[in-house]
DNA sequence: CTAACCATTGAAATCGGTTGCATTATTCAA
DNA sequence: TTGAATAATGCAACCGATTTCAATGGTTAG
């Protein structure tokens, strides 16, 4: 069998001391220029790989950052996972990678896992079907930094990125009963979610801002699935007066809802207005294009992984902790699905 | 600073040595029940944490799945990825994930992460520019199991899990001449991609078989890309006699085109049939919705790393090299935009 | 010429779990 | 009651890199 090259290996061959070859190794300036040449080519010649489970144990660090986050299949997940590959990867760390498939149960065992596998940071979009996150308290007891992002837990001091949803939802409705919309529906998803309650908000302080007085049978709660369209019109349609105005939490199931009306024969935009939400590639290949809010997912997981990393980086570990809430730009876009003039 | 507690301090808890509580801890069956319930009890009182890279130094294994893709964002790549961390979370292996964004430079440095990070075994869908795999070399001489998926290096020994491309592409351009179209366009990737170079075999056999003569200008490269539909029918529409069926490598790309011939007026399936690949949820999205092949990601995801975890698992590892190929089953769906009878 | 200083290098302890081999405790047949 | 067999436990080495503290050799100021 051959076995490993390990650093005493190459103190053997070179002459040296193992504490000098690691020093060399990890570019120590207390070796001299020329000793330090010998063992790298040393090194390399014998095929050195370093051993991180013995420096992990040592150092007391993974250099890998866990995510969990809801569902690796869906194209604003899939975008912010590339943002945070990407900068992650730049910087030397490992991403580890899994998903809760919306299920606290399956949350609080991956937290589990993760905490195990001693992920020296953590980045989580919450399953949402609660706001505990006692699960995590083993990583805030051992002051190993977690950055929620997306989906945040309410009413605690934990750094999160979000957009914000209450002010997006409250740009659509404006941009709806602007475009002459007076009974919109509201379409979204559980309302445990921190975005579905911001968004709700902002759908109330809008009609409250335009004097349209607010209908409990106008906010509808939905699975945002693909096949929820159906379903969601066959609601809307039984509603007396009919809505005018639709605006949907995401648009894949705005996409699907537009589908149904005009499988249905109603006109959008002139009979109802559809605005979507993420700005997915759907958006932009249905017909008409639907409007909707840009949300910038790859951008997301760029921010939220590189102010773990400055964390994790900075020398007194306090960055996370002086900072609260990172605010992304969001976008309305305004297409032919809510343009009715 | 509170220290972790270890399996000394437990040891000298319960009166016993570290050896036996190492071995009530991994349930090892040479210790009395009696003793492990003892020590698993303390254990959790004193919040005690396995230290795996004392353990992964020790046993040399890191319990995690090194994946390299080429795309994260991308629906079908991420289907796969969510299929892997099932199987993955459930076996106890970590996902480590990288993208090499279709870079052989990134692929090869992610590779060499990935090596140095120990992980026990590969799975990769390559990035393409390229049929070389040296740079997994290193895995192969420390007889760490690489998998490849999807994209498959060709002419090497190694595992690879894949659909049959040329007979998925056989079966779609024979369904277009069976629906009478005469003058098929193939789009498809980087020809150096096995995926495509096999999808372009299946094109041509399957001219050959219906005695329709193969032209060169009827197969277009294309990145595939969102925004590539304008292009492609601007190039099509120039050919004579214009072309009556239309072949595309992806989704995306398909809908793409469908757009900028339905902005022309051109009739699909009428004057032009099309037939995308992926079955990605905007097949079912746009008008028509797109005749295409289902590709079974999700499920691919899950038997790459079924496969490989078993390998992993088994006592001799041969799993896998007895294995050269495993092909899943594909389907060709027919909607909207390729009936023409 | 000597003390003080700097640049290099090394010895040895450490991180914490695992395991081959040895030892002690217990059981059971004779 | 004794010896053999079996069960339970422990000793100590090991995995390989890092780091503290000390030592060495050489240089320079006084």
């Amino acid at each position: 069998m051959d076995k490993e090259t390990t650093i005493y290996d190459i103190a053997k061959v070179v002459g040296l001391s193992p504490t000098t070859v690691s020093r060399a190794l990890s570019n120590h300036p207390r070796v001299k220029e020329n000793t330090k040449e010998k063992i790298l080519a040393t090194a390399k010649k014998m095929g050195y790989q370093s051993n991180i489970f013995a420096s992990s144990l040592r150092k007391k660090r993974s250099k890998s950052i866990g995510v969990i986050i809801p569902k690796l299949n869906s194209p604003f997940q899939s975008s912010v996972m590339a943002g945070m590959e990407e900068i992650a990867t730049q910087a030397g760390y490992n991403l580890v990678i899994s998903q809760s498939t919306e299920s606290l149960e399956k949350e609080i065992s991956n937290a589990t896992t993760m905490f195990n596998s001693r992920v020296d940071g953590l980045l989580v979009s919450k399953a949402g079907t609660t706001d505990d996150i006692g699960h995590f308290s083993p990583f805030f007891k051992k002051h190993i930094p977690v950055l929620f992002f997306d989906r945040v837990p309410e009413n605690n001091n934990c750094t999160g990125v979000v957009i914000n949803n209450t002010q997006a939802i409250y740009d659509a409705t404006s941009h709806l009963i602007k475009e002459g919309c007076k009974r919109i529906v509201h379409v979204l998803g559980n309302l445990k979610i921190n975005v579905y309650a911001d968004r709700l908000k902002g759908y109330k302080y809008a009609l409250l801002d335009h004097g349209i007085v607010l209908e409990e049978k106008n906010v509808i709660n939905n699975d945002l699935g693909e096949e929820s369209g159906e379903r969601i019109v066959e609601q809307i349609l039984k509603l007396d007066p009919k809505p005018d105005g639709l605006l949907v939490s995401n648009d894949t199931c705005a996409a699907s809802c537009l589908m149904a009306l005009k499988r249905r024969n109603i006109k959008v935009p002139e009979d109802i207005a559809i605005v979507g939400f993420n700005n997915d590639l759907i958006s932009r290949m249905v017909e008409p294009n639907l409007s909707t809010i840009n949300y910038p997912s790859y951008h997301m997981g760029e921010v939220a992984m590189k102010n773990l990393i400055n964390h994790l980086d900075d020398e007194h570990h306090e960055i996370l902790q002086k900072t609260n809430t990172i605010t992304l730009r969001h976008e309305l876009i305004i297409r032919g699905s809510s343009k009715r003039k």
